[in-house]
DNA sequence: CTGTTAGCGCCTTCAC
DNA sequence: GTGAAGGCGCTAACAG
């Protein structure tokens, strides 16, 4: 009987005695810590290879009261800068010996500070994670960071985030100058007349964005027709009413720029609808170079984030915080580099 | 100082002193045991409350009880699919007050008995799951239900499986049935060549698909041919791809058939860059109803699977079977229905 | 540099 | 019906 059953798994115990230390030697090994002679640290990692050790992180928690679990935050709609990011979170942690676990949030708008307390309390009771991460729209809630504070979780933003947020840690693009790449892109080709697809208004990107848009058209000489400008959710269907509304003005644009590819997709599908070829009649560009940009037809010109490495990185970030010896709220801001990626829906303004 | 600080939280003992009782007397009430008398339930339960007394999962589970965690084991492959899925669960899960955790596996196929259970055992014996979600491509593998059942870890699969697994708890539309309905909707048009672009073959659902197919085929009086079926993977560029050969055909098809939407999708696009028209051209059917189905011109004729509820029901069941005193293994099919939506990609044959 | 001692918070075993 | 010990596997604190 005793132990090879394959169910019950080896103690500390059981390798600091094949490896003939005490178990406080193994311990050190197994964390990494100093204070260990190279031949014992040998002798250790042998052993645990043998008895195919694996800690348990009940013990490790209860004991250092951590919990080894990362929760990330989103909201009530899957879509793919969601996932992609989650993808990229869920490798890093498994990388790191961490577990990432997935709450759903609704809406918060408006909600005071103990509803939002409440609501986390709620979704956290069960294991207290060391960490969260926040997407948008969340990211850039306020209040919900002060809750998280209050409940001693470190938080580690994706996204672009209010200037009056500069605390914690955040990992984004350069929205901004991404936008203004955008305009470049398209100006160069010789387009005036510039359209623009607006994201959520409570999501700080879709308010990056648009300010970019803005001051790049203004720096190309170009004025902001208020006519081109429409509101949006970042979803497909209002790409398409845009698309419509666009397409039905006495004088169209010649481009648009949509904050997102599921908005751009929509443009472009309201164009095949009615027989308007893009990009010969109308350049679209779109922003996050999503699944769709290469599943449709001309294939989307876009911005590309690098979401899966935003996930990651953002793990990476959080993870590290909790072992810096900086005061617990170090507040570090990683930008990642963004791409135009030019593809086949733009091109130079008819006639 | 003391307590009310809200970070640290209140212990057993504290509510056991405060209502008066001995701390097993606590245990027994929160655990719902019998064999105490309701006045003390009650003062505990208040002192509990007024305690805001959460009890320390690590704790628990190091004592050998339920870690309140589900884990959904996926490839290393985002998809709109296990995404769905991975919705429903999600939701489920914060319903009934688990914990849903995310793992990526790598392919495993030809793996053996061993280097499976080492790759489980480094994702899971960190914390232990009370339960697992296995999804396509590892619903099906038998080796993998081996060695989680060996591990003690309750197992629920999504999606069609072999004859041999049926054991255990198993969730899935009938997509043998829904693969007729789709050749009758065709037949019914008027078609009669109908190709069929297949699913990767280390899925089950793939093979399901194909013999419903077929079946429904000589039912209808019409012959399979081999020239007409293509091979796939799920996934945009083999439609892309199955499209482009079907089109480069003597006497290509009038209808296609392909296992997903996603491919679906790259059959269309192939048939938009080459100026064939869908459906009048080319009837085309996907298979999932994923986002891309409305999401792309003209909207797709697909059969819709409910992967939210899919999803959630998985985890009922999951979480039913914990505290059912049915014998652990209980074997339990629950199959959902499935639907076959109409849109725009089919119509009569040419001519 | 290494080993011993004491719990972390809970639940099971056995007395009362 | 209820309570008092003891230990799950690990690591912080202190010896040696």
């Amino acid at each position: 009987m005793a132990r090879g059953t394959g169910t019950s798994s080896a103690k500390m115990k059981d390798v600091a005695e094949r490896a003939g230390v005490s178990i406080k030697t193994v311990s050190r090994v197994l964390n990494n810590e100093p204070h260990v002679q190279e031949k014992l640290r040998q002798k250790v990692r042998e052993a645990a290879e043998a008895l195919d050790y694996v800690p348990s992180q009940s013990a490790r928690s209860l004991r250092g009261n951590r919990s080894y679990d990362i929760n990330l935050v989103c909201h009530v709609a899957g879509s793919n800068y969601v996932n992609s990011i989650q993808f990229g979170a869920v490798f890093a942690c498994q990388e790191l010996g961490y577990q990432l676990s997935i709450s759903l949030l609704e809406n918060l708008g408006g909600k005071s500070i103990a509803e939002i307390r409440s609501a986390f309390e709620g979704l956290m009771r069960r294991r207290k994670p060391d960490g969260v991460v926040l997407l948008a729209p969340y990211a850039n809630d306020e209040k919900i960071g002060f809750v998280l504070n209050e409940m001693g979780i470190q938080v580690v933003r994706v996204g672009p985030v209010d200037g009056t947020q500069n605390q914690g840690l955040l990992v984004e693009i350069d929205d901004y100058q991404a936008s203004i790449d955008v305009v470049r892109h398209l100006t160069n080709l010789g387009h005036k007349r510039i359209g623009f697809v607006r994201g959520s208004q409570d999501q700080r990107s879709a308010h990056v964005r648009y300010s970019g848009f803005c001051v790049a058209m203004e720096a190309a000489g170009l004025v902001v027709d208020q006519e081109l400008v429409r509101p949006g959710a970042f979803d497909f269907a209002a790409g398409y009413d845009a698309g419509v509304h666009f397409l039905g003005l006495k004088q169209p644009p010649t481009a648009v720029f949509a904050s997102n590819d599921d908005m751009a997709a929509g443009v472009v599908a309201a164009c095949t609808e009615r027989g308007v070829k893009v990009p010969d009649d109308l350049s679209i560009v779109g922003f996050d170079d999503a699944e769709i940009a290469t599943r449709m037809r001309p294939f989307l010109t876009t911005i590309r984030q690098p979401l899966h490495d935003l996930g990651a990185r953002a793990i990476h970030e959080l993870i590290g915080s909790f072992n810096s010896s900086t005061s617990k709220n170090s507040a570090h801001r990683v930008v990642l580099d963004h791409e135009l990626i030019i593809r086949d829906t733009t091109g130079s303004p008819p006639k």
